[in-house]
DNA sequence: TTACTTTATCGTATATTTGCGATAAAAGAT
DNA sequence: ATCTTTTATCGCAAATATACGATAAAGTAA
């Protein structure tokens, strides 16, 4: 784009956004299911899942945590995932509200 | 990229990241919200609100209909738009099933 | 020590998204 | 009819995202 106008727009609005854009992609959908599935993963773990390289899995895992979707530990060579409920459970409620507070409008519409 | 991976995935991956995506840009967000506080909106209204030329809403207006979080309306030479608020809140409930399927998980976890 | 395992990062190519101005298309106003 | 209003689309430039192989980094095993 000729320029950025992520700034221009509200804290809550780039939040939300932002976290949508985390789950925007099938592979870190299904990385985050493995994990959900599994509780923990080692990364060697979703490699072996996904038909991806582990270069390309390490930058998924990489937004992920960047996002704060989910949480790393190293152990060793080893590195752990798992979610992290407590943002994943903020976003669930921000989501469900926004759905809820306007769910009246549905009969009272003049269009669509 | 090299080359497209988005196949490769489940169906239901790539439904609820195509969801995603749809809500992953703060503009959209935006959208979305002024929609739902006007119950409906005319295009002109969207444009009017955010930071972004009506070229560039009627692209992202364009995005949200073929992931069918809105519904439009052409009356006269305006444009009226809704929430598709059926398709909102299939996800919605996709997304808790998942939230509150794994969340028992919170206490049994053995790193991070 | 060397060899191996595991994961992150770098470099690069390609694909997609974002954004705008200009223009088209279609209805309304005069 | 022309002029205006409203919205969609086209064409382009620039920014991001996706994907891979190669390599680095850091622990483990011998």
């Amino acid at each position: 784009m000729a320029q950025n106008k992520k700034a221009e727009f509200d804290k809550d609005e780039i939040e939300l956004a932002d976290f949508a854009k985390a789950l925007s992609h099938p592979a870190r959908i299904a990385i985050l299911k493995e994990i959900a599935k599994r509780d923990m993963c080692i990364c060697g773990e979703i490699v072996e899942v996904l038909p991806l390289a582990q270069s390309t899995v390490s930058q998924h895992l990489k937004e992920l945590l960047k996002a704060k979707v989910i949480k790393g530990e190293v152990d060793g060579t080893k590195s752990c995932y798992c979610i992290n409920w407590k943002v994943f459970g903020k976003f669930e409620t921000t989501f469900g509200k926004f759905f809820h507070k306007q769910k009246s409008f549905e009969e009272k519409r003049n269009c669509c």
